[in-house]
Parts: C-alpha cells; sequence; structure tokens
DNA sequence: CATCAATAGGTGTATATACTCCTAATCATG
DNA sequence: CATGATTAGGAGTATATACACCTATTGATG
C-alpha cells in the first residue's frame, strides 16, 4: 500500500467509521456512545481538569467539548462549574458518571475483544502505536 | 502500547481529527473538505455508481451519503439522477467537478507529504495497509 | 396477473465536529 | 492601579455521521 497513492486521512477516516459502528451497536442497549466513554474516561481517569485541557488532551475543538459535554451534564455523568479562575470550567465525574462507565466497561472489553479476535494482536498493538506516534508528530 | 488498556476507537478518532484538522486547513482556500475530495474522487475514479455502491464502497451509512452528496450537487460538482431502476441514483461526476478536484489534486499531495515528512514513510505505509486491512476484517 | 416481499433511497432527529466571532475574566505593564 | 493584551469559554452556523421510520419501485410467487 503506497502512501502516495491513497489518501492516509480519507483511509484514516473509514476504519473510523467501521470501528465506530462496530462499537457503537455493542454500546446502545446502555445508551452511551464511544464518543461519549472517551471523554468520561479521560476526565475519570484525570481527576477533575478544564475544557481546555480535555480539549487539548483529546485533540477536539473547545467549541466541540462545549457541546459533546452539555450532553453528558443533561444526563448527571458529570458536573461542569466554575474554577477559581472564573473563567475556567472544571469538569467532574458524578457517582452516576462513575456508575454508568462501570456497566459500560464490560461492553467495551468485548468490543475490543471482538476487534482483536478479528484484526489480531499484533497488528492491534501496533496499530494503536502507530497512531498514537503519529498524533504526537502531528501535534508537535 | 497494550491494546487491552488503551481503546482502539477513542485511538482512531482521536488520530482522526488530529489528521483531518490538518487536511482541511490546508484545503480551505479552495472550499472542499478532506471527507468531499474523498468522496467526489472515488466517483471519478470508479464511474458512475449509486448510492449505495458508494456507501458500501466508503463504510458510510446511505442516508449520511444523501446529505453529505446533496452538498456536492449544489455546488454543481456531480449530478445525481434516476437510473433505468428508478430507485436508483447514478452519481457523475461534473467538469466542474472534475475542475475541483483538479485543483485540490497538488494541495493533497502537500498535505500528504507534510504528513510523511512529520510520519515517515515507512510508518505510513504500514498504517494504511494495517488500517485497510482492519477495514475488510471488522467489514467481514 | 395480483399481491406480498425485497430493495433504493429520503426525512426526522440526534450526536460529533470545527470555524468565526463574541463576552467575561485575568494578567502584564506603564 | 488603569488599561490593553491574553485567556477561557460560549453562541451561531455549517458539515459529517447514523438510526428509526417512511415511500416508491421492483421482483417473486401463487
Amino acid at each position: 500500500m503506497e502512501c502516495t497513492q491513497v489518501c492516509i486521512c480519507s483511509c484514516l477516516r473509514k476504519a473510523t467509521r467501521a470501528v465506530t459502528q462496530a462499537y457503537d451497536e455493542m454500546m446502545r442497549p446502555i445508551g452511551l456512545r464511544v464518543t461519549q466513554l472517551g471523554a468520561l474516561s479521560v476526565m475519570a481517569q484525570k481527576g477533575p481538569m478544564t475544557m481546555t485541557q480535555l480539549a487539548e488532551e483529546s485533540v477536539t475543538d473547545r467549541t466541540t467539548l462545549t457541546r459533546n459535554l452539555r450532553l453528558l451534564e443533561k444526563r448527571e455523568f458529570i458536573v461542569i462549574k466554575k474554577g477559581k479562575d472564573q473563567r475556567q470550567r472544571n469538569l467532574e465525574v458524578t457517582q452516576k458518571g462513575r456508575h454508568i462507565l462501570a456497566k459500560a466497561r464490560p461492553i467495551w472489553e468485548k468490543a475490543q475483544k471482538n476487534l482483536l479476535k478479528q484484526v489480531g494482536r499484533e497488528h492491534l498493538d501496533r496499530l494503536v502505536t502507530d497512531l498514537c506516534r503519529m498524533v504526537s508528530l502531528v501535534r508537535s
């Protein structure tokens, strides 16, 4: 596969559609999308953070986060409150948020395992490594 | 990078955001997004095709295509007309469509070259190969 | 040939994404 | 300390994406 012939970006987007569809279908019963699971997980793992920090971490526009997080806030999975610096918004996962995370976990694991079975561990490990490496290189 | 720890899907989505932002920024002067370039390219290369064929080829929901293609139609880059089978829509790139494709080509090449310089050819070739492989495995 | 199933595509709705421009709060500097 | 620059975030707008449901056309079968 020659990368001078194929659009890397279209290729990435296509793969993302395929994989997202697979994950989201499995998560549908609990009403959480992989996008939302991703954001919740970051907030839960890294502790309270601001919009800008989460935006940077997730390579997402701040204005995208504003709207995505509002949905999580409405469902009471997170709280968004002003920080000491009144401009900032401190993002915190609620108890209800941790509950849905716990509920999502086994489904996520099953989705990962499915993919693993289809694609193979070595390929997937390599892919994830390459993707992360690319992100940090593109963003530097 | 252990794929049992990291969400493959979130990883993919993040990389897609990073790369899409880079491509779209370069293409902004001509007012064509990489998504649109991708769809146009497929239609130009594979010749006239139906919605369902393009949907299958690009791993995109048909209803997504309906709206994405409408934008290309409004700008007269494609025509959408009923086929012999009146249910089908035949998609064809217009002269104007080919013109914007030609205009986009050198910009796309520059975007690819940028990425190549940042990430390295071997990594990129491998990534594209792995991505395509994954798509066909997930879809089978 | 009539009727029912299958197929192609569109609409309504919801989420994900980002750009431009805007406001409010904080910071830096004379 | 006052004022201009910087920073954090939101609103308006537009595109990308997909699911549930709908219509119209075609095909299959008695």
